[in-house]
This record gives structure tokens, sequence and C-alpha cells, in this order.
RNA sequence: GGGCCGGUAGCUCAGUCAGGCAGAGCGUCUGGCUUUUAACCAGAUGGUCAGGGGUUCAAUUCCCCUCCGGCCCGCCA
């Protein structure tokens, strides 16, 4: 082995893809990352002297439902690109679909073109399994719109990046592939593999003196195969074996047909092809999962060096999140798309979450969703300078929280996020919004436009309580009472109550009648309660019931009281 | 087996990289209200900084070992 990272002294500083974003300097950590990236282009600056955009990449397989945690790809990068950006640099921000890879399991779930999730039962499970092995772009769609499977799962992608308001330039690998950009790459890894298997050698024990770093995808049945049997750069071709693909615990079966294919219709191993990305896209920065940290990385480092002459991008490893503590995962179908995951809270938040420290291992909890909210209202606060922080909390607030919004606005009202999920407990919009002015939420004097995004709120913790059958989860049955019935006392306290609401009570005033009504006919005061909750909301447990009855419309509740409807 | 990242209050997280009194929000408890029913206000409570050892005047912070969660050394965010 010659010159491998390892034995270089350039490992020192920014090849290390774990201390990049640790500089204690910085409040934020992609400012840190783009420290790193101005100084390695020499072109600090901003004088308008730098030829060439500076180019941050993400990539993923599209091997099934785009899941949150797809996102790291992609608002990692954003990040780094704004503070560039902000700096006064041309960022260009790309994503490149690696989708010549191979279908190599097909996930429990998948999604179709309007988000739904869907089982393999409604989808034909057996044409997918005979495709298996084949690259995600010769896959068919599973929901026969798009051109492939790759395609399918890019596009919805590409959707959640559009929902984000995100710039970011979409490459398809295959693309890559079949136009010829990816030609030279090839062939500087074809054209000497002594050095490509010296390099790689070093980092994978299966590479042996016969190992030729191409696949070829099958004239005959698309597989994508790796036993290469010659390749000849004069006429720009390989000939392959169909053999037998082994996958993990998968085999894929060849067909055994031994043919010869342009440089066009096969791969590059994913070791080479990362570096050969680097070197076609001219690539600055990349992130990439803590997977990559100890394997590809270090292999691509070396490659680029030593077979593509090039200098590697400024790495950054992130950890990945759980969902509600458990590991996401497209085959398995534990996943939380972005789609579904802004019905639950705003962009703003979803992107102070990818603002967090990158090396933490996170769950996002939808469970407890509230208090990730809570936080981003709190950080909100900091930066508008309505809280004192601890520490550099409002530094961080106020280099970060700017990155979140188009625009910050001082105007806009954040009703709190359990509270949001109370107002829900009425589908009444007017009443939700009495309510919330009447708590203090929303000010008097607050813009329209304030309002309105203030209760697009409660639709969402709408939602969240019913994704979550949480304690929110309460419906006003309004349009027909819940079968119930009382003892002649209970019947008898409830009638009481529903004079006494009659004639015009506050809510506290409401709430003290039903414990003076419980007292007066000597029955529980739980017991009358829980009727109370069983004649609203079908349910034994509920919002504080004096208050709530009040903001109701007193026909309705007095009616429903007596049980005439 | 070798290497890497993380572990801070019941929960979600700051602070650790530059050693100097252990922090926030939520929750819980108490009061506001002679009455348990979740929204509001005030106060209080809350810790073996995963565990052990070392260095130091001083360690959550630096070093070593161990445990737990995860990753890499096949493929794959």
């Amino acid at each position: 082995m010659t010159n491998s990272v390892n034995d270089t002294d350039s490992n020192t500083g920014t090849d290390d893809p774990y201390a990049v974003a640790s500089d204690a300097e910085n409040v934020f950590w992609a400012d840190s990352v783009a420290d790193v990236i101005e100084t390695r282009r020499g072109d600090t600056n901003t004088e308008g002297n730098e030829q060439e955009p500076i180019v941050i990449k993400g990539g993923v397989s599209p091997s099934g439902i785009p899941h949150l945690g797809h996102f790291n790809e992609i608002l990692r990068g954003y990040f780094v690109a704004e503070v560039l950006r902000e700096r006064g640099h041309n960022v260009r921000q790309l994503f490149t679909s690696d989708d010549r890879d191979r279908l190599r399991a097909i996930p429990r779930q998948l999604a179709d073109s309007d988000w739904n999730i869907v089982g393999l039962d409604e989808v034909d499970a057996g044409a997918l399994g005979r495709n298996l092995g084949r690259p995600y772009t010769d896959v068919p769609d599973p929901f026969g719109t798009r051109e492939s499977y790759g395609d399918h799962f890019t596009q919805l992608l590409r959707e959640s990046v559009d929902q984000l308001g995100l710039d970011v330039e979409f490459i398809s690998n295959t693309a890559c592939y079949e136009d010829g950009s990816f030609d030279e790459y090839i062939e500087t890894v074809l054209s000497d593999t002594d050095t490509a298997r010296t390099v790689l050698s070093a980092y994978q024990d299966k590479v042996d003196d016969e190992y030729l770093p191409f696949f070829a995808i099958c004239t005959e049945c698309g597989l994508l195969t790796e036993d290469i049997t010659d390749i000849d750069l004069e006429s720009e071709t390989v000939s392959y074996r169909c053999s037998d693909v082994e996958a993990g615990d998968e085999v894929f079966s060849g067909c055994g047909h031994e043919g010869t294919i342009s440089l066009r219709d096969g791969k590059l191993p994913w070791r080479f092809e990362w570096p050969a990305q680097w070197a076609m896209l001219g690539v600055d920065f990349e992130p990439f999962g803590k997977d990559h940290a100890e394997g590809s990385w270090p292999s691509g480092v070396d490659i680029a060096e030593n077979v593509f002459d090039i200098d590697p991008p400024v790495p950054m490893v992130y950890e990945w999140f759980t969902l509600d503590g458990e590991a996401l995962s497209s085959s398995s179908g534990n996943v939380v798309t972005v789609d579904e995951v802004l019905e639950l809270l705003e962009p703003e938040v979803l992107l102070y979450f990818f603002a967090k420290e990158p090396l933490k291992q996170r769950d996002f909890s939808i469970e407890r969703l509230d208090q990730l909210v809570d936080e981003f209202d709190r950080f909100e606060e900091l930066y508008f300078d309505e809280r004192d922080g601890e520490g550099r909390e409002t530094e961080r607030a106020k280099r970060v929280y700017p990155l979140l919004v188009d625009e910050p606005r001082k105007e806009r009202i954040r009703i709190p996020y359990t509270f949001a999920a109370v107002l829900a407990m009425t589908d009444d919009v007017s009443l939700r919004e009495e309510i919330a002015r009447r708590e203090g939420h929303i000010p008097d004097d607050a813009p329209d436009w304030a309002v309105e995004e203030a209760l697009a709120r409660v639709e969402r913790a709408r939602t969240w309580a019913r994704r979550t059958g949480n304690e929110f989860d309460y419906e006003l049955k309004r349009s027909a009472i819940p079968a119930v019935s009382f003892d002649s006392d209970i019947e008898s306290a409830l009638s009481d109550l529903a004079a006494f609401i009659e004639d015009g009570h506050e809510g506290e005033a409401i709430q003290q009648e039903i414990f003076s009504t419980a007292r007066e006919y000597d029955i529980d005061v739980g017991d009358l309660f829980t009727a109370g909750y069983q004649l609203f909301f079908d349910e034994e447990q509920g919002p504080k019931l004096g208050p709530f009855l009040a903001k109701l419309d007193q026909e309705f509740v007095v009616a429903r009281l007596r049980q005439e409807r």
C-alpha cells in the first residue's frame, strides 16, 4: 500500500469527519464547517475572486419511502450552504440519487405518489421480487405512474425538499452513467486496476488479484452482476458472466449469460463510485451518516487522492435518529416522512431539529413532540430577546434562528403546543380563536397573518393528538349524543347544572357549581365529572370542565346536559 | 476480535473541545380555590454528570479501564 490516508500526515485536521463541526469558537456547527471549507479553498475573502461555486453534496439510494433520517443528507448540507451564502459565496447544493444501486430487499411498506403509506399487499409484490438485484431505475414503478422504482422514490424525496422550500439540484446517477459523465472516471479506475486493487485492499479483505472494480447490467436478465471477465478500454467495453451475486443473506441468481456491454451500462462499486462523484461534481463538502465514517470515508479519501488525484471534500459525520426510540428503517416500515411531520409541526421546527449538534444520538419522539415544539418556541423567544438565556444559548439563537425562517417576524404568535391541542378539542374555529384570545395567547393588536398562522398550529396539534391517541385526543361529540345512561341522582344533578348554566355564568362559577351540586345530591364529585365527560366527549376524562362548557354555545350545552340532543 | 460515536434531573436537552459553585423547560408537589378533573399564576422539589481508577489545589470537563446504546472493519441515510 502506498500513500494511504493512514500513513500520511494529511489526516491531522480537516479529514477527520468527527472533528470538523466541533470548533469551540463557534456556537453553530455549520460555521465551523464553513470555516474549514473556506480555509481549504483559500478564498476566504468575499471580494468576488472565486471562480467556481462551492459544491455541497448529499446522496442516498432510492430504496423506499424517504424518511426523516434521509433528510440529514439534505439539511446538514443546507445549513452549511446557507452560512456560506451569508458570507458571500456562490454555493450549489447537490443531491445525488444513487439510483443505479441494486434493489436488495423489498420494503414492507411503500408510499404512493400521494404519500399514502401502503403495504405490500396493495402492490404487485411478486413483480418487485422478480426485480431483486436489478438497478432501481430498471425496476418498474410499483404504482405504474413513473418510469421506475428509483424515479418514484426520488421524486417523493424531491417533493419533500420542495415542501421545505429548499434549493437543491437533483442528479440521477443512472443518468450520469448513461450520458457518459462517468466515462473518464470509470476509465481512470479500469486503466490501472493494479492501483485500484492495491488501494482498496487496504480496506477490504475480499479484494484479490482477480478483482475488477466494475459491475455490469446483464443484457439478458437485467441483474447487476459482479463477475467481470475482461475489460477493453479501446472499445470502451466490458465483458461479464452473469453469475450469482451475494448480498448479505440474499443471493441473487445470475442467468449465466456471457456478454459484453458498454461502460455506460454498468456501474462502479460504491467505494469507487463515491470518490468518482466527488471528482465529477467537484464536491467541496459532504455530510454522511456514521455508517460511512469508518469504512467508505477513509477508503474514499485514499481513492480520491491516489486513484483520481483529487482532494476529497470536507467531511462531516452525523449520528442517526431514532423514531420514538426505534431505528428508522425503510425496509421494516418504521418510518416517518417529512410530509407527515409537516402535518404535526411548522417547517421551522423541523429545521430546528436538524440544526442541533450532529454527533448526538437523538430521538425524534412523536409521542413527546410537544417538547420539541416548546423548545423551539423558547429558542425563538431568545432570538427576540423575550427571554433570558443561559450561557451561550442566546448567542446561538441569534445565530441560528434566522436560518430557520424566511424572515424573522417579531409579531408572530405561538400558541403553546399542548394548549393548541386543548383548543383542538372543538372543531369550531372561531371558538378556538376566542378561547386563545381570552387566555391571553393572542394579543388584541395581533395582525391577521399572525393569528392565522398561530391557529394553524391548532390543526397540527389536533393531528398529533389523533395520531398518538394521547390525553388530548378528545373530540367534542356535537352532532349526536353518546350512548350513556345515568342513575337518577346524577340525571337530576346534570339537570340542575343545565339550569345554572342557562342563567349565565362564567367558567369558574360553573366549575364551582359542579362541586356544590355533587355535594347537594351526595354523589361522588368524580362521578359527576365523569358523567359530564361522557356526555360531551364519550370519554371518562377531559379538560377542565367548567371553563370548557362556558366557552361552548349555551343552548347546546344546556340541551346536552338535559340529554335532549 | 480491532476501531469509532454517544450516555448530564422522571422526560427532552444545554454546559464538556479552553478544568473553577450542577443548569433550563416540561413533569411532579404545594399554594392561589373549606370542594382530586389536566388551560392560568406563584413557590418548592428534583443529580453517584453511566460506573471505577488516575492526574490536579480543584474533574461532568483531561487520561486509563469497565458498563450501556449504536456504528464500522461485506452492502446500505
